[in-house]
DNA sequence: CTGCTTTTAGTACCAGCTCATAATATCTGA
DNA sequence: TCAGATATTATGAGCTGGTACTAAAAGCAG
């Protein structure tokens, strides 16, 4: 077979791309003892673009991926909003967010979630988590789409007590309670 | 004066290439009506490299930052580690750790160092955070290095009782309690 | 040997530059 | 007002890392 060659020769250069994304075509056939045009043709049957391109598509990619986690620090899409009473927030559990052992989301996105729902729902400028308390009933895996409900149970002063409640599908995943204490010097004491 | 003109399509320059560093000397030239050459005199005195330089440079570094993000993963350094005992890990809160209202360190990254350091004292092949227990004592401010201590309290069958404080300077900012589950599903429950 | 795929070679062309050299344009101080 | 400095524009050669196309050579199978 002649092909046969040709195809383990496809199959190590995406590896070799895939390790080194750098590569021109010119290291490429040096190192495939090929020639130049093969590799070119190579490139084109397996649909790989040139150097440029992929290197400007991982430049740009690379941008939106920050983004997304600039984003996340928002830890969740605010969908709903009553100040000082009730909150809804939205997390889609990416493959990233699990652990590689178990294939369950790890515990402290639903945390982040609750924590930065609650601290939204707080009407106040700066605010800070005093004390959480935590229960974890289900496991999440990937592609799960979670929506948090945080609702101001009770308020004392400063001191926000504020419910968390994770569900999956409906089924409640996640539950928290958050004091969380407000450091707005004077401001609104009424409402 | 001639070269206040320069000064300002210098600022504009980098203003313009940060806002959308893919723009080619050509296109920069029309959007500031100025000749190619002069761009590229400016790129020179600003020592801004060229359009493939600038997209090679943000698709690496770029790269370098996705598995530094990766190694976040970990959420601070494992230092010490006794299996079923103690285990202690550092974490330094950089300034996008931080919320911009406060300046104050987001809660969950305190969660997350604590609830990772947990995971990792429990000597399970497969392990979840049932539930936590958690509470902010001082805030931590960017610039902190954050120790953590785990320490395993007590345990029953397949549940392990964990206190995890967080010290900045000696001074204790965070602690949490959790009970962890193993979901080994046979495996050591000697030791 | 013939026909097929595979590989290599060569040419023309492109974007997006660098580098060097020169010609204008613009302003500035005496 | 005019020489001299500074800024801008023009021009051309050369580079990298390709694409697109044509054609020749090599390898192998019936």
């Amino acid at each position: 077979m002649n092909s046969t060659r040709k195809l383990i020769r496809h199959e190590k250069l995406q590896h070799l791309l895939h390790d080194n994304p750098f590569m021109t075509d010119e290291q490429l056939a040096k190192t495939l003892k090929v020639s130049v045009q093969t590799i070119r043709l190579d490139r084109v049957a397996l649909g790989i673009p040139e150097l440029r391109e992929r290197t400007r598509d991982m430049a740009e990619g690379a941008q939106a991926k920050l983004r997304a986690i600039d984003k996340k620090d928002i830890v969740g899409e605010l969908i709903d909003l009553e100040l000082n009473k009730v909150g809804i927030s939205t997390l889609k559990i990416t493959p990233d967010m699990v652990l590689e052992k178990t294939g369950v989301a790890r515990g402290h996105y639903m945390f982040a979630m609750a924590d930065t729902l609650a601290l939204a729902v707080v009407d106040a400028q700066k605010a800070l988590t005093g004390v959480g308390n935590v229960k974890y009933k289900v496991p999440v895996y990937a592609g799960a789409s979670l929506v948090a409900k945080a609702e101001v149970t009770r308020r004392r002063n400063d001191k926000y007590f504020i419910c968390v409640k994770i569900k999956n599908n409906n089924e409640e995943v996640f539950r928290a309670k958050f004091i969380i204490v407000s450091l707005d010097d004077e401001r609104k004491q009424e409402e």
